[in-house]
RNA sequence: UCCUGGGUAGCUCAGUCGGUAGAGCGGGUGACUGUUAAUCACCUUGUCGGGGGUUCGAAUCCCUCCCCAGGAGCCA
């Protein structure tokens, strides 16, 4: 059996004169004259096609190979040899091709040309078998990849927060409600669902967040994160929002909102640095047909500091600056969205870190500064996506925290196990949530965050 | 949810003043060529998003619903 090679290693190695297997699916083919025929194909393993030479001398060449179309599977083996023509180096000239599934062209939804990219989102099951779907897939996979080594490599334990939880009001939105009660027949009290007769004995929800478990394991272990699906049920129809998508989020005891920026900076450059160094090929595709100016972008966030500013000088320099905004600005309402734009592409024309925001507009676990106006909050903001990271410094301090959370008109008893943490062995601590797939639509310069997750889930869209 | 723009062939789109539809690509056939977004010729394809209305006549005008995109709000 000659060994089975992925193209990618193929591609690399190089290794002519012998014999191989290659496993894929037929992006083309070109008859020539002369009784041969010209086999693109493509396993996945990178963008490349492999070209094969498949000729008469091939046993099933005129019942089945001047059949393949697009979108076929076949399993080739051959010789590995020198390209004779220009566009590619090495080519397979096959001795046997198997294929193992037909795809009819006439009904084939992929054809041999490019689609709109809305298009391709009525066949999510197949669209990754397109060049740029393809690439985006190895890009989020090598992201998630690069997220796990830059906690690994600085001693964070990875947290298994909980998917589905009880927290009724955690401040991040609507809530997917789980519920194995007959929707059909539900068991009321007084006019209300009655979920003691529920699964958990009680309302139990999707995650929006895994941000007050990692707290619980932070004050524990010191440096932890979390990174898994979290659901919001808001009906948001927008570019850059899903109601189902990754966040990893980082949670350190004994750290101050500074180190929290400071660790949120490393973490998108290391991102980044990972997509420069181990994804060439693909982060070139998005260079060239994607966004122009990718390649400057990301090298200006990788080689600058980001800008950092306070709220408050924020609300300065927008009431200063020239520029019409539809909103006013003032201080006391949060930043409008045209606001962050404006700040962050044409005032710093990169990334820009927003701290330290009245605590009126932010939830109730954010640090209070001494100002007694503020809390030791921070957004980062990225040129073209907007919100990246939400973070802050949390409160520590018990009096204080039930306090802002009796006035904010929160059941303590819901959060009792919270209180416990600042009630037992509190300590400073930070953290921050970063939205995976935005990340994502950075790097590749995707511009609708349902093209960087495999099956994109949205109000009244949840197709497999 | 609000604002704006869309929904016409398998895909991307054009369609004038209201007179029942076209192009390119794809697909098929043939020719040609170490081709590579192959090329050339011929052929092929329609519930004009659904429903209702105006009209002799609607892709076109009106009402309504559905869906999609962009922007806003919310956020990551």
């Amino acid at each position: 059996m000659p060994p089975s090679y992925r193209i990618n290693n193929l591609l690399a190695e190089k290794p002519l004169d012998t014999e191989i297997t290659v496993t894929g699916w037929v992006r083309t083919r070109r008859d020539a004259k002369g009784n041969f025929s010209f086999l693109e194909i493509n396993d996945g393993s990178c963008l490349a096609n492999l070209q094969v030479i498949a000729d008469d001398s091939i046993p099933n060449y005129d019942t089945e190979v001047l059949r393949l179309t697009t979108g076929c599977a076949a399993s080739i083996t051959g010789m590995v040899i020198a390209s004779p023509a220009k566009g590619q180096e090495i080519e397979l000239k096959a001795t046997t091709i198997t294929v193992t599934g037909w795809a009819d062209p006439k009904s084939y939804p992929l054809q041999k040309k490019r689609h709109s990219f809305e298009y391709l989102r009525t066949v999510p099951h197949l669209r990754p078998r397109t060049n740029s779907l393809g690439a985006v897939a190895r890009l989020r996979g090598a992201l998630s990849f690069a997220c796990h080594e830059f906690f690994n490599q600085r001693g964070f334990v990875q947290i298994h927060t909980p998917v589905i939880t009880t927290s009724d009001c955690e401040g991040a939105g609507e809530m997917f409600t789980t519920t194995n009660l007959d929707l059909d027949n539900l068991p009321t009290t007084a006019g209300k669902v009655d979920y003691q007769q529920d699964f958990f004995g009680r309302r139990a929800a999707l995650t929006v967040s895994g941000q007050l478990e990692a707290e619980a394991y932070a004050l524990a272990l010191g440096n932890v994160y979390t990174f898994g699906p979290t659901f919001r049920a808001e009906n948001s129809n927008t570019s850059r929002h899903l109601a189902e998508f990754w966040m990893i989020e980082p949670e350190m005891a004994f750290c101050d909102l500074n180190g929290n920026i400071d660790l949120a900076e490393a973490f998108i450059k290391h991102l980044l640095q990972y997509v420069v160094d181990n994804c060439q090929e693909d982060f070139d595709l998005f260079c060239r047909f994607i966004e122009k100016n990718l390649a400057t972008k990301i090298h200006n966030a990788l080689t600058t500091p980001f800008a950092r500013i306070t709220y408050t000088e924020a609300v300065e320099q927008l009431r200063k600056s020239k520029h019409k905004f539809t909103f006013p600005v003032q201080w006391g309402t949060d930043l409008q969205s045209e606001h962050e734009r404006y700040l962050c592409e044409d005032v710093v024309g990169g990334p820009l870190v927003v701290s330290d925001y009245p605590k009126e507009i932010k939830p109730f676990y954010m640090r209070a500064n001494d100002d007694n106006k503020t809390v030791a909050a921070m957004d980062i903001l990225l040129p073209g996506i907007g919100e990246i990271i939400g973070g802050s410094q949390r409160e520590e301090r018990l009096d204080l925290l039930v306090a802002r959370m009796t006035e904010q008109g929160l059941d303590l008893d819901e959060y009792s196990w919270y209180l416990d943490l600042r009630r037992y062995g509190s300590a400073p601590h930070s953290g921050f949530g970063l939205g995976f797939e935005r990340i994502i639509q950075f790097v590749s310069g995707m511009g609708n965050i349902r093209d960087v997750i495999p099956f994109p889930r949205t109000p009244g869209s949840a197709t497999s």
